[in-house]
RNA sequence: GCCUCGGUGGCGGAAUUGGUAGACGCGUUGGAUUCAAAAUCCAAUUUUCUCACGAAAGUGUGGGUUCGAUUCCCACCCGAGGUACCA
């Protein structure tokens, strides 16, 4: 009797949980701070259809720890969970069977939720958000309206209304403006401002605005039939299917997200996000100082050849300039010697796949145009190559080659024979070029012999300039981001196109819902699918979406055909759930004011190029434009590390006789002779007189060239039918799979069957799958968020077993039972006054537990749970107040358990509201008191303290104390090291 | 190549302003309880030598600083992840 029924306490506190609503998060009225607010924050998930496994929730366990922390901290929590639930596997199962997404997305939340309430969350559903759900995506189509009705003033480095621009067009024309915007956008007086056509004014400002439209060059998937973003292609493949990938024109709509370069990389700094993550983002962005530089092309004078170069200091070591084989001058400047050689290169290298380039990177090609440039600051003629490690994607596509100064271009002019001029002072260059900046002086650079690198740096770019040949720039990597899709399952734009001009559709008449196709797929012309819908123009008069053919491009015009990409919706909803159920505003600025940013955020790596960045971005853009206070959405960053399955792996052989094969499930040591190639070595006896060897097959037909690695694969096995010495069990495995059935397997010597074991990613496939559902039935919720934060740190990637689960829900059981010592297991707590070894016991957990978890260190919390338990039951404690203690420390990982050992000691309010204990050295004292002793760092002996006093006072004791007295023997110590709390040192 | 993180028992992992390495859990071994099993409880468990008392070595390798190093410094080895002809 009052046995640990976790079921039942699970389900019970569950459902109380939600009757009472008791992890509803308030908006303060007036806007009240009295109460601190801690905002707490998962990456929502986006709901696929097959359920959770157990590497999710890691995560939103850790979150929701902490914020069940914070809560007994006396915080106001924010604790919400949504679905970012449009997406491409929803679609792509509507193209397939023809149900619409929606459908789909919806049933796989309602599996999504039930999973997720088993586990015990504390989450505020009551500020549920949906991408999905026009209720939401209302106001991601107003913040894309906000971006389209947005420029970038570089002046005020910060985003500002169109209409601003318009005005100072109006007053001053382009002559004050200084933008972010098109490289080729023409500048005009207010008078031709003024004069221009309506439409004229409209492709003008198009090119200033923050969301705009502009014929790009797009990474075009055939097999998707949709574009993709830099981040969505790994290794020049789809990350999703992996189909190839294409380069393609197309007009799409782009973000300005180059406008915000420089403020993205500097917010990193007032981050607190994990260094690889920083670096990631870092990278991505991509910036370099240098200089551009111009290069006159001999005896073609117009002609001028723009590098960029990081390293100006080095500007007299140039001895070739290379430029990028689809470089648009490169026509211009190859003579007529060199025509043949050059055309054959480019054609070379433009059938070359990035794969081809990346995998043969050692490689060295180039050839030479036939023209000479000059150099600017000395005058001397340089050859002027190609080369494919020149890419015209970046910087000006050209690079001034400095073979003493860079790699490539030192590999490069060994290979060609190209001279290699030394610049460097005292810096011997004949066997590798030298790279480093530190400790480096020029020479042989005229006027800038002798000066530091620095120096230099500083100097050439200023000569170049007064020389009207070069500037001083910065590049970056980061491109301005594409936000169409060719896709249904998405954002429409809330956008229609009058005359060729794009159009915004007032607010009121948000949100532009999708409208119903037929199939999923684009058009048969190449269209968007929405290009398949009956009902999608925009009627002017009345405002609402009419059929399409009505279109008259006079009251009725189309509608945008394209939607957003995935990232829309997942890059402002921290804002959402601040204010869930606005109507009017995306949030209130009371609630946008109160709840300010995410203090903790948790997710995986994998949103580092995406997800992570465009929400900063968008941030930045609304504290622009006066929406918000905060100019970072993610404060404090947690990538967990997943959690990874072990599956196991049977090895097949499939031998062929005349006509027919036979498949033997064969031994680890017969697979790796086949790996290496000893396929001779391989005892066949046991294959031929394996008892279901067919008889109707003879032996002797056998084809020993089957006999090969490539005759072999490893097929997956489920993990259930292997034992801990990976054992198969072989009937269990036959009777689970037909596969199989009919395998001959070839036992050891002791006839069992051992399989191969990995490490790995759960999926499906590798039947490694565990469901946190079973673990919640067999062990309970407690057990299950209890065990994977045992599992090890947070961070770190780790594979899951079942081996430990029995450590943990041991200790849940004997917490349980520390209370349930009465008669017949009644509960029993006394109000006398604790034991001061109980105390003791409780204030070390206390302290330890609030260190963990400032140290986000929820594994080793865990264990001091468990001593303290231990040391309890020993000390038969029945002290309420330690034991009440002990409840409200645990209950942030076990809330079930403690809910109920909660009520059975009496309270009639949830554990949540409970205060966290507070700490009190003073039931340490006794607890610190050993002080073991050195001499010359070899004689040690223990001496017995009270703790809490000084240095000075120790140091009195121990030296007067007749041990130490003994151990010098009339010698004097030079020194005596203490330590207190620690080790006292009495060096000879 | 570069960047980041890491390397501690049979296993997961503790221990950092330098202070008794191996907490806690798993596993293993032995024992108690039981007709028996499950469950539970107790004890041992880094390695080597020793019947034992005990001794020595020991945190990837080699050096260094220090009375004292898993921790700090230098060089190297190995592993994981990321990333790249980025000028």
């Amino acid at each position: 009797m009052n046995m640990y029924d976790f079921l039942e306490i699970e389900a019970k506190w569950q459902k109380y949980w939600a009757d009472n609503q008791t992890f509803k998060a308030i908006n303060p009225k007036d806007g009240d701070k009295s109460k601190p607010k801690y905002y707490a924050l998962d990456m929502f998930p986006y709901p696929s259809g097959a359920g959770l496994h157990v590497g999710h929730p890691l995560g939103y366990i850790a979150s929701d720890i902490y914020s069940r922390y914070k809560r007994h901290k006396g915080f106001n929590v924010l604790h919400p969970m949504g679905y970012d639930s449009f997406g491409l596997p929803a679609e792509q199962y509507a193209i397939q069977t023809g149900q619409h997404p929606a459908t789909t997305t919806l049933e796989n939340i309602e599996v999504y939720r039930a999973q997720l309430d088993k586990i015990g969350f504390s989450f505020d559903w009551s500020r549920e958000v949906r991408t999905s759900d026009p209720s939401y995506f209302k106001w991601t189509q107003w913040i894309f309206k906000e971006l389209f009705h947005s420029w970038y003033d570089n002046q005020a480095d910060k985003a500002r209304a169109i209409d601003d621009l318009v005005a100072i067009f109006e007053k001053d024309g382009t002559d004050s403006v200084q933008a972010v915007c098109d490289e080729n956008t023409p500048s005009f007086t207010a008078e031709e401002w003024k004069a221009f056509s309506e439409k004229k004014k409209q492709e003008i400002l198009l090119d200033y605005r923050i969301a705009y439209l502009a014929e790009t060059q797009v990474n075009w998937c055939p097999e998707l039939g949709t574009v993709l973003a830099n981040d969505e292609i790994v290794n020049g493949v789809s990350e999703r299917g992996g189909h190839p990938v294409v380069r393609k024109k197309m007009k799409q709509w782009s973000m300005r997200i180059t406008a915000y370069t420089e403020r993205l990389l500097q917010g990193l700094k007032t981050l607190d996000w994990p260094q690889p993550l920083k670096d990631f983002q870092t990278n991505w962005i991509g910036k370099s100082v240098g200089a551009s530089v111009e290069f006159p092309v001999k005896g073609k004078e117009d002609l001028k050849i723009e590098v960029f170069t990081t390293r100006p200091d080095t500007i007299y070591g140039v001895s070739f300039l290379n430029l990028a084989p689809d470089h648009d001058l490169v026509a211009g400047l190859t003579t007529d010697t060199q025509k043949e050689a050059v055309e054959e290169y480019q054609k070379k290298t433009a059938a070359k796949s990035e794969r081809d380039r990346q995998a043969n990177i050692k490689d060295i090609s180039g050839v030479f145009t036939g023209s000479y440039a000059v150099h600017p600051l000395t005058g001397e003629e340089v050859p002027i190559w190609l080369a494919d490690y020149v890419l015209s994607g970046y910087g000006t596509g050209a690079v001034m080659s400095v073979p003493c100064g860079d790699a490539r271009d030192y590999n490069f002019a060994k290979h060609f024979d190209l001279p290699i001029p030394n610049i460097f002072k005292d810096i011997d260059i004949s066997e590798e070029p030298h790279l480093a900046k530190e400790n480096t002086y020029i020479a042989n650079s005229g006027a800038f012999s002798d000066l530091s690198v620095e120096e230099a740096t500083k100097a050439i770019i200023e000569k170049l300039k007064e020389e009207g040949a070069g500037k001083a720039e910065t590049t970056y990597r980061l491109r301005d981001a594409v936000f169409s899709r060719q896709r249904y399952w998405g954002e429409p734009f809330p956008i229609y196109y009058k005359d060729g001009i794009p159009q915004t559709i007032d607010i009121k008449y948000l949100p532009l819902h999708l409208p119903e196709v037929k199939k999923y797929l684009p058009t048969e012309d190449g269209a968007p699918p929405l290009g398949r819908a009956d009902i999608w123009a925009w009627d002017t008069e009345n405002n609402k979406v009419v059929a399409s053919d009505l279109v008259d491009d006079k009251t009725i015009f189309p509608l945008e055909l394209n939607t957003m990409p995935g990232w829309a919706g997942s890059s402002w909803y921290l804002f959402r759930y601040m204010d869930a159920h606005n109507e009017n505003e995306f949030a209130s600025p009371e609630a946008l004011d109160y709840w300010e940013n995410v203090d903790l955020y948790i997710g995986g790596i994998e949103h580092a190029g995406g997800h992570l960045i465009y929400s900063r971005f968008w941030t930045k853009f609304l504290y622009d434009r006066g929406y918000l206070k905060v100019k970072e959405p993610f404060q404090k960053l947690i990538n967990q590390g997943m959690i990874l399955g072990e599956s196991a792996l049977v090895r097949v052989l499939n031998l062929k006789f005349a006509g027919t094969t036979v498949s033997f499930a064969i031994s680890a040591s017969d697979y790796k002779k086949l790996e290496q190639n000893k396929a001779d070595e391989i005892d066949l006896t046991p294959y031929q007189n394996h008892s279901d060897f067919p008889s109707a097959i003879k032996w002797e037909d056998l084809d020993k060239s089957s006999l090969s690695i490539e005759n072999t694969r490893r097929i997956h096995v489920l993990i259930d039918y292997v034992d801990n010495d990976n054992i198969l069990d072989i009937e269990g495995a036959k009777a689970w799979s037909i596969d199989f059935k009919e395998f001959l397997f070839l036992p050891d010597a002791d006839g069992n069957y051992v399989v191969d074991r990995e490490v790995d990613k759960m999926s499906k496939s590798k039947f490694n799958v565990v469901n946190p559902d079973v673990i919640c039935e067999k062990y309970g919720a407690d057990t299950l968020r209890m065990y994977e934060m045992f599992l090890g740190p947070l961070e770190q990637e780790k594979p899951w077993s079942t081996a430990g689960i029995s450590g943990v829900h041991g200790f849940l059981k004997r917490f349980w039972r520390l209370f349930h010592t009465g008669e017949n297991g009644s509960v029993l707590v006394t109000d006398k006054p604790a034991a001061p070894e109980s105390l003791k016991t409780l204030h070390k957990t206390i302290k330890k537990v609030e260190e963990d978890m400032d140290n986000f260190s929820f594994n080793t919390s865990i264990s001091s749970f468990m001593i303290a338990v231990n040391e309890l039951t020993a000390q038969k404690c029945t002290s309420r107040e330690v034991l009440e203690s002990l409840t409200i420390l645990i209950s942030p990982y076990a809330p079930h358990i403690a809910e109920e050992i909660w009520q059975r000691l009496g309270h009639k309010e949830s554990i949540s509201t409970a205060p966290f204990p507070v700490f009190d050295p003073s039931a340490l004292v006794e607890a610190v008191k050993e002080y073991p002793i050195s001499f010359n760092g070899k004689v040690r002996f223990k001496l017995e303290l009270d703790a809490d006093l000084s240095k000075e006072e120790i140091e009195g004791i121990v030296m007067s104390h007749e041990k130490t007295q003994a151990e010098l023997a009339g010698r004097t110590p030079k020194r005596v090291i203490v330590v207190p709390g620690r080790i006292v040192n009495i060096v000879g």
